[in-house]
DNA sequence: ATATGTGAACATTTTCACAGCT
DNA sequence: AGCTGTGAAAATGTTCACATAT
């Protein structure tokens, strides 16, 4: 059990979420197959990538839904809570705040900073956006865990290299940049832009259909 | 000139941003080299994922920066102008519309949709918000190119089988579940909870570090 | 001299196919 | 009989290394 793609963990959160459907609907057990089309892969690719982890199943019956529920959980950490500071209180960073979905989820905003002196001090669901000056002993004096970066890029990289200094290891960014981080710190992106072009790309595509032939 | 990954244009959007940056700072040429290493990539990667599209670069000397940017806007389907709606006026959608930088980028929002009645008839960034009933019609109407998808997951997989029906090829989807397209429709996520998932699971896995023993 | 474009080597990921439990 | 777990095969994606152009 070593070396795990992104791409596995990834799926490991889709299957999560679907096993949790399956088990609301009162599912006692799922097959790899059943999970796999309602995840959009096949069956192989489920069986093969629980098998990184243990073996969860039973042969000739199945998966057990709310065990193959704890196991996803404790295999991707879900178990704990994390504290989480938001930094940058414009428009995305407001509508994460409202977002109650993470709360549930183990996920708890427990600060929110802005550098804009208009900014601090105000409230948003039950929370003080708090001065970028304070930012580096506010994340050790919190304890925070994860940092979402919700800036301008512009500023992006600077935050994110004091965030680090600060000793944070794991960082969401909202940015729509590059970021550069050391190794050992988890770095996710949220990019909007980046999807629209994708869709772009393949509108683009299929306009100029068929196989060939430009000049 | 085929089968182009989805990584691969990914790349081409981060390639794209970074050059505009370079452009900005009054860079004429830039070598793969050099524009993998601000891209957190290698430049065989740059040269091969460009070659997928033709021949850019000069030999000896590099690519030419605002050549290369035209190159990628023509490849990315971004010099024509997109009409976007929006399904859904809650949090998300809300921020979303007042995100500046999709107008600048070219996806302009033309319409929102939201099927709470309180919700219809409210003003956003110079938009009223219309009924959830009028969504088909208006789609067609308005020309619609791209639909946001920013409502509930209960009800995402149905608020897309009408959109699809209605004959949209292209979806950015919000909530956090897995929706199923028929063929010939782009689909991209934006999932936070599972990018928060795949943090959480990266700090479990340094927490229990090293390699190997757990019995 | 320098840096591209690319076929061939390498690595990783996905799919296949089947032995082995239940 | 049914469905998992898993090596082996196939497909896909990345890196190397070098001939080639300026």
């Amino acid at each position: 059990m070593r070396k795990v793609s992104p791409s596995t963990v990834g799926r490991l959160s889709i299957y999560l979420r679907v096993l949790s459907e399956l088990d609301g609907l009162g599912a006692e057990t799922v097959s790899s197959e059943e999970l796999a089309s309602r995840c959009g892969t096949t069956a192989a690719q489920v069986r093969k990538d629980l098998s990184f982890f243990g073996t969860f199943g039973k042969r000739g019956r199945g998966y057990a839904v709310e065990e193959l529920i704890s196991a996803l959980r404790s295999i991707l950490g879900l178990e704990r809570r994390y504290r989480v500071a938001l930094i940058g209180a414009g428009r995305i960073g407001v509508a994460l705040l409202g977002y109650r979905d993470f709360q549930e989820q183990g996920f708890h905003i427990e600060a929110v900073f802005d550098a804009d002196p208009k900014k601090v001090g105000q409230r948003w669901g039950g929370m003080t956006v708090r001065p970028d000056a304070e930012l580096e002993q506010a994340l050790a004096e919190e304890g925070i865990d994860i940092v979402i970066v919700a800036v301008p890029a512009e500023v992006a990289q600077s935050v994110v290299d004091r965030v680090v200094a600060a000793g944070v290891r794991a960082i969401l960014n909202f940015a729509p940049t590059k970021l550069q981080v050391p190794a050992g710190v988890a770095l996710k992106n949220v990019n909007m832009a980046l999807e629209l072009e994708g869709l772009s790309f393949a509108l683009a595509r299929e306009s100029r259909p068929r196989t060939r032939r430009t000049a």
